[in-house]
DNA sequence: CTCGATCCCTGGACGC
DNA sequence: TGCGTCCAGGGATCGA
């Protein structure tokens, strides 16, 4: 599942791989997780690719001026290390790639795999194809104000936030680290995983609530992150599901993972059994001697969280709720 | 406003 | 082997 270090791997391959060529013709399969189709027909072809860059777990398809000057967008680089979304990006492609996106070129000859929602046709004899099973994913042409807007949207870069900024964020907050570590407008490109790993390494549970947290705890979870991720990163991501970087190759981070997917395994540290509850509507694997239980208040949504279990008594009421759609659906 | 719950989707795992 | 069911999860949306 892409997350910010697979999201890297994949954008600094298509840098490689496809930065300086032209998109020739467009052609769209299924569209529904596309923003605005017709604009991606409409404005791709003929265009060229200035740049690729990760935004967050976006890949940021950066196009060179309609008169082909790569000018501008290839000067970004520099001027994205602060973080801001660089006002030098006049227009560009935003692939999201939900759960089981892939982008990556394909001789133009290789038959379609499975899935391949859209093609897009380069100047080399290659194709650019984006396939995605489960259609998680976001695919958008933005321009403009409109992309600035969008940008805006999304907190700071995880590998760039100071340690203020990301303690003033969580700790202002009564919302679950979990979830902190998960929300994109506050922190770009976490997701389930190295939320995981790194509420582990900092011995901090999952449903500790931001505002809990001492300042010593925020410090030691930011270092852990960028820790994690800047690991991750040199591994060429995880490779859970399928990910695989944009010349075809598997990462090797879930080789390191301490807690997640461990469930009912040894802790790497204290050797207590891993457990995973329900935090933020997501799996969180954690030891529950190193990361100690927030205390509970009776009654209290931190209580129930504690309780809540991925198996048991939630199954009998899904099972009730699917009946009940099936039923409406027929209606 | 904040926060949690639900839903979207499909392949793979699992049970019978 | 084959069918039904559950599960994974990022993020949009809705309601409290």
């Amino acid at each position: 599942m892409p997350e910010l270090p697979e999201v890297e791997t994949l954008a600094r391959g298509l840098q490689e791989s496809v930065a300086g060529r032209r998109i020739l013709s467009v052609t769209l399969r299924k569209t529904d997780f596309i923003d605005d189709p017709v604009a991606i027909e409409r404005e791709l072809p003929g265009r060229r690719i200035a740049r690729v860059e990760r935004f967050g777990k976006f890949m940021l398809l950066q196009l060179a001026n309609k008169n082909d000057a790569l000018g501008a967008a290839a000067d970004s680089a520099a001027a994205d290390r602060n973080g801001t979304p660089n006002a030098a990006i006049q227009e560009a492609l935003l692939v999201h790639l939900g759960m089981t996106g892939n982008l990556a070129p394909h001789h133009a000859e290789q038959p379609l795999a499975k899935h391949t929602h859209v093609t897009f046709v380069l100047d080399d004899g290659r194709e650019l194809r984006y396939t995605d099973p489960r259609r998680f994913g976001r695919m958008a042409y933005l321009a403009g104000e409109t992309l600035t807007t969008e940008l805006l949207r999304f907190g700071a870069e995880p590998l760039l936030v100071t340690a203020e900024e990301f303690a003033r964020r969580v700790r202002s907050s009564r919302a679950r680290i979990k979830t902190l570590l998960l929300d994109q407008r506050v922190l770009r490109g976490v997701g389930n995983i190295y939320a995981d790993e790194s509420l582990w390494s900092a011995r901090i549970h999952p449903a500790r609530a931001g505002g809990s947290l001492k300042l010593e705890e925020v410090e030691a979870l930011l270092r852990a992150l960028q820790r994690i991720l800047r690991k991750a990163i040199q591994m060429r991501g995880s490779s859970i599901s399928d990910f695989v970087d944009a010349d075809g190759v598997e990462g090797d981070y879930q080789q390191h993972h301490k807690v997640y997917g461990r469930e009912g395994e040894k802790c790497f540290r204290c050797g207590a059994t891993i457990k995973r509850i329900i935090v933020a509507g997501r799996s969180s694997h954690f030891c529950p001697v190193c990361q100690r239980a927030p205390r509970r208040k009776s009654g209290s949504g931190v209580a129930a969280v504690e309780m809540r279990t991925p198996r048991g008594a939630r199954v009998e009421k899904k099972k009730a709720k699917r009946k009940m759609r099936l039923r409406t659906s027929k209606g």
